[in-house]
DNA sequence: ATTATATATTGCAATATTACGATTGATTAT
DNA sequence: ATAATCAATCGTAATATTGCAATATATAAT
């Protein structure tokens, strides 16, 4: 059918795959990264320095926007797009804990 | 074209991207909090416990398995599945990298 | 050997994703 | 006003994902 079944899962298991997924493509991990390690908002150097169609990383912006991960502002005739720290606070603690569930190696299945 | 360009993004972004990529379906959350909570590897419990077809947790299973992230063992007619520490390792390590990157928030796009 | 049980595979339909060219809308510079 | 620039949107094609019924496979029990 290509329709998750949302409704069968608790909203933090929903929310934790929604987020994973918007971060679950090279290329929106590659602006995300590029966002980060420039500290500061980004004005439209993304489209050249990625292999991408202009379209293209529109499309991918517009991803990391309805998952709340970025945020634009216009900035005269380009847009700056920065991480929302809000959402950014709640994407690494819900991963943090979806990680330590994890105990540790087992013993079973040898 | 449906078709993830690749060969344009550094090894480590595909990487991350695969890996993120094959938790991100509340289904497959759900199939690994299971597995992490009991500690152990668990046999076949898992249809009955989420609300989906058998057929459609089998190749969820199959997707967690071919990113690496669990391993089965056959157990008498059933299969047994844990997670498999190494790659769970890398995808820690990996994760925390990529979360490190964010410096707070910035005083631009105001 | 036959039956029961558990998981995997196949085939299919519905929907989603990825990518890009073309176009549109908005702002700045001339 | 006009042109230039930048980003968003539209339309489209190719491919991927999700889900399940039906079937196949493999082991255990009788």
């Amino acid at each position: 059918m290509g329709l998750t079944k949302a409704d069968i899962f608790s909203k933090e298991q929903n929310r934790l795959a929604m987020l994973l997924k918007a971060l679950a493509h090279p290329a929106r991990i590659a602006i995300l990264q590029r966002i980060m390690i420039s500290n500061t908002c980004i004005c439209g150097d993304l489209v050249g320095e990625l292999g991408l169609a202009q379209a293209t990383i529109s499309q991918h912006l517009l991803e990391l926007k309805s998952a709340g991960l970025i945020k634009g502002s216009i900035e005269g005739t380009s847009v700056c797009y920065c991480i929302d720290p809000d959402t950014w606070k709640v994407l690494e603690s819900i991963i943090q804990d979806f990680l330590a569930n994890y105990k540790g190696e087992t013993v079973c299945c040898q």
